[in-house]
DNA sequence: TTGGTTCGTTAGTGGCAACTTACCGTTCGT
DNA sequence: ACGAACGGTAAGTTGCCACTAACGAACCAA
C-alpha cells in the first residue's frame, strides 16, 4: 500500500487520474512522461493495492481512482497516531519510576 | 513524505519507536535488524520530512516520533479524495455532453 | 588527559525495481 | 474475415538506494 504510493510516478498517475477523471491506458501515456507499458506495469501494481479500479470499454481499459485504498491509509494513520500516544505515555511513566 | 514512508525499514523504524516509545540510535539498532550507520541515515530522512524528532541526552540522541508529518499526511488524503470527486462528476457531465 | 562510548559521515558495493523494446492476444470496424 | 487499434506480458538493461565497513567527532568518567 505504501510500497505503491512510494512511487514517484505512480504518484503522478494517481494526480493525473484525480485531476482529469477517469481515462484510458493510452491517454495516460500522453499525459505521463512513460512509455505505455510501464503505465500498465504501474496500474497493476495500484491495482493490486485497491488504489484505482479498471472498466473494459470495447478494446480499451478505463482506469478511475477508487476509494478502499485511501480508506485504509486513513485508518493506518488514525491507530498508527493513537498508539503512539499510548506508548508515549507509558515510556514518560517508566522513566519517571526509573528516577526514584 | 509519501518517499520516506515507500521504504520497508523506515515503517519498521517507525513502528519500533512508536510501540516501544523514543529511543537512543544504538536501541534501535539492536531492535531492528539493520547495522547502525543505516539508522542514522534512515533517521535523518524521517527527520528531513518532519516524522520523527531527535533530542541530544549527553553523547546519545533519543529519537521519538513527531506529528507534524502525520498531519501533513493527513490533509493530502482529505484533499486528494474530495478533488478526485469534484474530477469525476466533471467527467461524467463531459461525456454526457459527447454523448449528444 | 586518556580511554571508552555513542553517534554521524563517507566511500564503496550489491540488489532490486523502474523503464524500454519487442511480441502476442483481444476487440472493433469494414 | 481481415486489418488496425488498444492493452497486457516477457525479457533485458540501467540507474538508484539501502546496506556495510572504516573513519572521525563529541561527550563522560577516571
Amino acid at each position: 500500500m505504501l510500497d505503491a504510493l512510494g512511487d514517484p510516478t505512480r504518484r503522478v498517475i494517481l494526480e493525473t487520474l484525480r485531476t482529469g477523471g477517469p481515462c484510458s491506458v493510452g491517454v495516460l501515456a500522453e499525459r505521463v512522461p512513460v512509455s505505455r507499458p510501464a503505465i500498465s506495469q504501474h496500474l497493476k501494481v495500484l491495482g493490486a493495492v485497491g488504489l484505482v479500479r479498471h472498466e473494459s470499454r470495447g478494446t480499451r481499459n478505463i482506469y478511475r481512482v477508487h476509494q478502499s485504498g485511501l480508506d485504509e491509509l486513513r485508518n493506518w494513520l488514525d491507530r498508527f497516531w493513537g498508539d503512539a500516544l499510548d506508548a508515549y505515555a507509558d515510556h514518560v511513566r517508566r522513566t519517571e519510576e526509573e528516577r526514584k
